[in-house]
DNA sequence: CTGAAAGCGCTAACAC
DNA sequence: GTGTTAGCGCTTTCAG
């Protein structure tokens, strides 16, 4: 007979109404049933090898116990699909569900789980996101913003995948070529024949702190010299994103004069703050957006000064993310093939898992190119 | 001194260079560092009670094994969080990265954790999207379209909560009262004064055959009418999407003129049918779109051929997403609070998990209203 | 067809 | 500081 259920000397399940001590086990329910445990295994995972009657019966006797088969019970005996994390600030702007799906995509393709972690609710940042993320995925690919140093040692080992990070950090990450889209940017905008150029920054994230607020390390550095300089010749924005930098310091290099306007990532923000801009000086021949939900708000903003677009001012944004379609005028941006990019993160995580490829490595570090997509707006 | 490690009798690592015949254990790196288990375990934690030195020896060693903590194993023993699943068909409608948005910042809130199934590639199906989940979440959320009836089974008990389902169907679900949207659509367009509208219909998901294509049950269907059909008066489509139906049956019991036209859940599709349909007959008044996406490629259409909105055609969206309002003219719409119902459906679930709610009691269905938002379109 | 044993890899308790 | 002993809940042998 069934001794060993039998033996397991605690209650199988003390319902208190409601107030379930603990979560049934596979041996409660075998106690039940009066089966053994093997038994159970068999009529819950449809296997073969069991009296219907006796499937039925231990499967009624769980449903009634409210068992559920822990996964890590589960997992531990059967060895896992890998599952990565994915670490993105937000869901909000469409780009991020965009990379997502292509990084699903690519990663179901190999059997692999995704565990979603938007960060950008409450107080968390790309490090708490990994903090998360760790105890329960095999590797990371993230958007982490400006905190990628410390987010390896949350992984004890296993593989992180940094997007967007600042060049010369350490560990595997796909990086873009932000001065080449600049260059792509301004030569097409020399086509078109713009001489005053406002490039709209963003303010938040994906700035260069990147070395910033390590927890432990102290950093002596020099404060911030707040706007009081002596250098009264230009005024520069205190804090300028990577990617404002690439378009300044190219701007600059060339000649042309380029005006930076910041707002928060967002069309709202980037609405408000090019209609204050718009409101207090002259028009731009130009506006170059951080990105493409950006350059909507720069959309409307210009049209609600009655400037059209592009006759009297032309427009680009940078992502190439479907909504850019959608707007009137259809959006020229600098386009990233994401796809690519969700294939390649994944393909990259692949190799860190299985040894193919070292972190810090020189195949670790990958650099993607946008391309110029020319519609309506430039 | 450490007898356990030791006496593991198999070879820790035999790396015959890339080809690791299984992932390290705790146990191998112990044996290499020639410590116990324990102190391995205080090491990778970064537990206290461990000399720094050995710390340091111990880590070291763990990270030229390649060994990897198993996440399983650390899960067992510890009790984990929740983790549940959400399954929805794309991230390519912004809809959706929306609600899983508010989602996972619900869940968060309560420690959870959110795995994300994209249904929308390759084969798949919300049944087989519930499938891959199932083994590795504590229940699952999602919109499974046509294909609900058998889900419940392969979670084995877990719970599942079903949104936009069909009523009648078992299980706990969050539904949408079309019937009530569709009479605010209906109003409003009655109060603009529109006499002619026409509802602009998805084809694929989302149908009304939540019983259709049952594995098994071969189903007699009639084949399509394509064109010829003799009942010359008004040809009707075929297979009307549950919201479609809601629309056509109110028009109709109010006596108002509704024709359908078809296309496929994208902008793009809704461009190209509601292009051709433009082209071979008078404009209507109103559109009305199946959801805001759908609309936005209708704003094109009607924009590309000539009409202007809302002057000669109003149109109307559905889903209230933000990227409503930064198309021109911004769309009017039937929104639906997203915040609050992710948060609906993360508390359902917490209900369904401790118990305090049961499956298919009254308490478990929920329905949810859309309100009308009124911006330029309408 | 069903039962008993033997772990999966890890950490919480207690030794020492 | 460090090592040893017990399990966590499940599935895989292998016996009946």
């Amino acid at each position: 007979m069934n001794r060993e259920a039998d033996a397991s000397g605690r209650a199988p399940h003390s319902s208190v109404d409601g107030v379930r001590d603990k979560r049934a086990t596979i041996l409660d329910v075998a106690a039940a049933a009066g089966v053994s445990r093997q038994t159970v295994t068999r009529a819950m995972n449809n296997m073969p090898g069991i009296k219907p009657a006796t499937r039925e019966r231990v499967q009624q006797e769980a449903r009634t116990l409210g068992y559920v088969p822990s996964r890590f019970a589960k997992g531990l005996v059967q060895g896992s699909r890998t599952s990565v994390g994915l670490s993105i600030p937000g869901l909000t702007n469409p780009y991020f569900p965009a990379f997502a799906s292509s990084v699903v995509e690519a990663a179901t393709q190999r059997g692999w789980h995704v565990v979603v972690d938007d960060y950008g609710h409450g107080e968390s940042s790309g490090l708490s996101s990994v903090q998360h993320l760790a105890p329960h995925v095999d590797a990371v690919i993230g958007y982490l913003g400006p905190h990628t140093l410390n987010a390896n040692d949350l992984l004890s080992g296993r593989p992180l995948l940094v997007l967007d990070r600042v060049s010369g950090e350490a560990g595997a990450g796909i990086s873009f070529d932000y001065p080449y889209a600049a260059s792509l940017a301004l030569d097409h905008l020399a086509l078109r024949g713009s001489s005053s150029v406002l490039y709209l920054d963003a303010i938040i994230s994906m700035t260069t702190a990147a070395d910033a607020p390590a927890v432990e390390i102290p950093l002596h550095v020099a404060p911030l010299d707040d706007g009081g300089g002596t250098d009264a010749g230009r005024s520069e924005p205190v804090q300028l994103s990577v990617r404002g930098k690439a378009f300044v310091e190219l701007a600059a290099s060339r000649g042309v004069g380029l005006e930076v306007v910041s707002a928060g990532e967002s069309a709202e923000a980037a609405f408000t703050s090019l209609s204050a801009r718009l409101a207090s000086g002259p028009c731009p021949d130009a506006v170059l957006a951080f990105n493409d939900l950006m350059a909507a708000g720069a959309l409307k903003a210009l049209s609600a000064h009655g400037v059209r677009v592009p006759q009297d001012c032309v427009v680009m944004g940078m992502d190439g993310i479907p909504l850019g379609r959608l707007l009137a005028p259809e959006l020229t941006t600098l386009s990233l093939d994401l796809r690519a990019v969700g294939r390649m993160a994944v393909d990259l995580v692949a190799g860190l898992i299985d040894g193919s490829l070292v972190p810090g490595s020189p195949e670790s570090a990958v650099t993607v190119r946008h391309e110029l997509t020319v519609r309506e707006s430039a």
